[in-house]
DNA sequence: GCTTGACACCTAGTGACGCGAGGCCTAGCA
DNA sequence: TGCTAGGCCTCGCGTCACTAGGTGTCAAGC
């Protein structure tokens, strides 16, 4: 996978794993490897930064939970947050409509 | 569309629209615009960077033309990005899936 | 007891890169 | 004469994913 690939789609991909009920750093980044089949496999310096900006942007709070010894910092959407995720939808699906409708005018590179 | 979202992808695009046949720098901003229907309305301090910096990867090469005292850079793709245009385009796939899939399994934000 | 690895949090710095702003030139039209 | 469209270019900025490093708990193996 790209090193870039992910500027810029990373915001919608915590929102969407949020937005199936409070979920810590850890955890989004587990659950993004399941769901994508390994495909992102996200180091937490990636993970943790993203979740802050998104709190102080005020799409996320959280509340913190122990257990057996283990603090978790629970992240929940706002919902300005939820608001955020139905726009990051639609914009996503334009961007990958774009791209799709580039990419079928140009098929494949003719062998000259 | 948001800011970052074509990171990582802005090769892709510019290789696909080249691999049609040559084609300057100014005819792949005006055709990625009609083809994504202006989505793509990339400013020329974007295009001409990324062709320079595929050139020198040798994906691309150029020749001068001159009509009616416009001189034009053609570019065209050369095998090794024939090669990349197929790696790019297997990689914008899988790309797209993982997104997709992650957003699947957390269809909407729940109304709580 | 000690080490290792999973779990869980954090931050500072780096590097890539899209983009804005600017500059240069020709042709055509008002 | 000035403006717009066509064509090329580069420098600097800001964003942001990622690397590298740090802290601490707990369970398992030696």
């Amino acid at each position: 996978m790209n090193a870039e690939s992910l500027k810029g789609h990373l915001d919608l991909l915590v929102l969407a794993v949020t937005s199936a009920g409070p979920i810590h750093g850890y955890g989004v980044i587990e659950r993004l490897r399941e769901r994508s089949q390994g495909s992102f496999d996200l180091a937490e310096g990636t993970v943790y930064p993203v979740l802050h900006r998104l709190e102080r942007a005020g799409l996320l709070e959280h509340e913190w939970s122990e257990a057996s010894g283990r603090r978790r910092k629970l992240y929940r959407l706002t919902p300005a947050g939820q608001a955020r995720l139905v726009e990051q939808r639609a914009g996503w699906r334009e961007f990958v409509d774009a791209v799709e409708s580039v990419l079928r005018r140009n098929p494949w590179p003719q062998t000259a």
